[in-house]
DNA sequence: TGGAGATTGTCAATTACTTGTCTAAAAAGA
DNA sequence: TCTTTTTAGACAAGTAATTGACAATCTCCA
């Protein structure tokens, strides 16, 4: 807490040599100096002997301007902005809305061989979370209001659930993968157990213990049955987890699944991770889109500058989706960074869909 | 060794030499004495003849700064910091990312270099008196030699891991299987890797999410391969999972694992779960015997209330066992608590199977 | 449409600083 | 005696700063 509020006023005693700025932001140690040199964008201090030092507030300037130069500004224009300035025009350009000075999403052959070398996709961004937005609920796929979930089966398994019955539980699962298919199972089965476990642990019905219980057998269930991966490796990858603070894991264990039907590679990495443990998965694996689930609490202070330094730490060129119930308690954070928040499941793999192929747009 | 022992005996300000603090952090005692002396990041007490002494503090001094400097941090500007200001540091900065020879041309391919070259010196000098000093009790009840481990195994898996690359991990797997047997599998290999994973993170050279990673694969390999669930009821139940704060899994997979092959009825629960909810769970499914994995942090203060709250709300008749390498750091509470300390996997699973049967006594 | 000039990321070379490693000799321990 | 530790000094490789140049675009204008 003190971490983070020390961090945004900038007020640090720890500074950061340029080898780690470098790897915070995605940027070479060649392009930091220069723009320093040229634009003045960031003023280091320097130790005794001439090295640099940074700020976390340097850190943050750079972030912020190498992701509105990514879409499309000029860093000779935007390197002299103060940090709320350059906040708000990231957080203006990763709506989607189109940059001001000219620079047209597609700034042209610069960006391309920045992304050459850095990674496949970067505007496409803005155009999945256009295109979600408005796209939204395609209606879900059998029929009734997004997957009205087979009550019977669903209270089965929540009575199963509630009595750590770990067999029945799996023998419904098993049921509902025969009755609705692979996918159907998640949808309307496992999907609407989240839901119910989320709503009686809420009323104090049952423990902590029995959504992590469930969440065990589902995972166990899902590992069995899923299809062994043999992804060509052009699959996008997804990192799914859960933000530091965030226990429950039922929910990102549901998320990885459907990601797998849908032909992503999935990085599961469970709950509870710190937001330079994620941001380092995504940069790593070269994730196309992180996935969170927020389920509880809701409110939990911490949050939301978890999940801004997370942005600031990760590619910019990768999509950060949430969801769960939760979720909503931290909108402000969320549409700072950018986030999309898919209302349901069945939004979630729309998404996911779209994101699949990347198109190169004209 | 005389860290284990002395523990046992309660005495908490002991001391160690270098080598055992080279063995711990994983540098070279070179490295140790060189930061002494050029930058003062631990001054260690001395013997009566001039040897160094190190505090537990200064260990983990040295660990911390061995992660920070992993992630880029210069150790001549970070060695004076405090415990606290290097976790931040540490937590703020990962080193989960690659280097790219993309952008970071001053930087890139250092890394590998510096590891490359870093590794083979160590192991050549310091050896593997690892082993001697880790396992401390050679333990030889179980039968084979307390799991030698397939070097070559687990190097692949340890690569894997570091790599994220679950479809190469779950293949070292299925050959473990094949050459060791499912309980040889988990004992010369996974476990090793859990270890291995253990230390190279504390030396920062992988990250929390490395060892999730793992953990979740692990999981879904032994859920796919472990014989399905037919138990009759008589099977004696086990609760499995890690105490609040301990948010590392692998552990607590492999004893449910472990303890799944001897028979056991496991009800698994996943990380971090508050005392009562733990109690709950085993009141509920009247489990002879809890398993506890506790692997990080080692001094958590609020662990051995949570502990003795643990105790308290559990039925008297339920045992508990504890094991994990920052067990012996909470050996007090777990001692007040009557909690048995297998010292390693095989002592661990003689248990287990002494505990299948219970004798009435009379 | 074509071209001049500005913009911007990249690179090489040089210099200087940083840091891990190594050797050798003496002392201590076992 | 044989190993381990300590100290001091030397060294090589890694890392950074600076300068100047370069190539690929982008912008603007004729």
């Amino acid at each position: 807490m003190s971490l983070k509020f020390v961090y945004l006023l900038g007020v640090v005693s720890i500074r950061h040599p340029i080898q780690v700025v470098s790897r915070i932001t995605g940027l070479s140690q060649h392009v930091i100096r220069v723009w320093e040199k040229r634009y003045r964008a960031v003023v280091p201090g320097r130790t005794g002997t001439n090295r640099r030092l940074y700020t976390d507030e340097d850190v943050e300037r750079l972030s912020l301007l190498t992701r509105a130069t990514g879409a499309g500004h000029k860093i000779s224009i935007i390197a002299r902005l103060g940090v709320e300035d350059l906040r708000q025009l990231v957080a203006t350009v990763s709506r989607g809305e189109p940059v001001r000075d000219g620079g047209l999403t597609d700034a042209g052959g610069r960006r391309d061989v920045l992304e050459a070398d850095r990674e496949p996709a970067r505007s496409k961004k803005e155009g999945f979370i256009r295109r979600g937005g408005a796209a939204g609920v395609p209606a879900g796929v059998g029929g009734g209001t997004e997957a009205a979930g087979d009550s019977e089966l669903v209270e089965e398994a929540v009575l199963a659930t509630t009595r750590f019955d770990g067999e029945t539980l799996m023998r419904v699962l098993e049921a509902a993968v025969i009755r609705f298919g692979h996918n159907g199972m998640l949808h309307r089965v496992v999907c609407p157990l989240a839901r119910e476990t989320g709503e009686r642990w809420q009323r104090g019905q049952i423990t902590a213990a029995h959504e992590h219980f469930a969440s065990g057998i589902i995972r166990d269930f899902l590992a069995r049955t899923a299809r062994p991966f043999s992804l060509g490796e052009v699959a996008p990858c997804a990192v799914v987890t859960t933000p530091a603070g965030q226990l429950h894991e039922l929910g990102a264990v549901i998320v990885a699944a459907a990601a797998g039907n849908l032909g992503w590679r999935v990085i599961y990495l469970g709950a509870s991770l710190p937001a330079a443990e994620i941001a380092g998965a995504v940069r790593h694996n070269r994730a196309r889109a992180l996935l969170l689930s927020i389920v509880y609490p809701s409110d939990d202070p911490r949050l939301p500058e978890e999940l801004v330094m997370l942005r600031r730490l990760m590619p910019q060129d990768s999509a950060v989706l949430v969801g769960g119930r939760a979720a909503a308690g931290y909108s402000q954070a969320l549409r700072q960074i950018g986030a999309v928040q898919p209302g349901n499941l069945v939004e979630l793999c729309d998404l996911l869909e779209q994101m699949r192929f990347p198109r190169v747009e004209g």
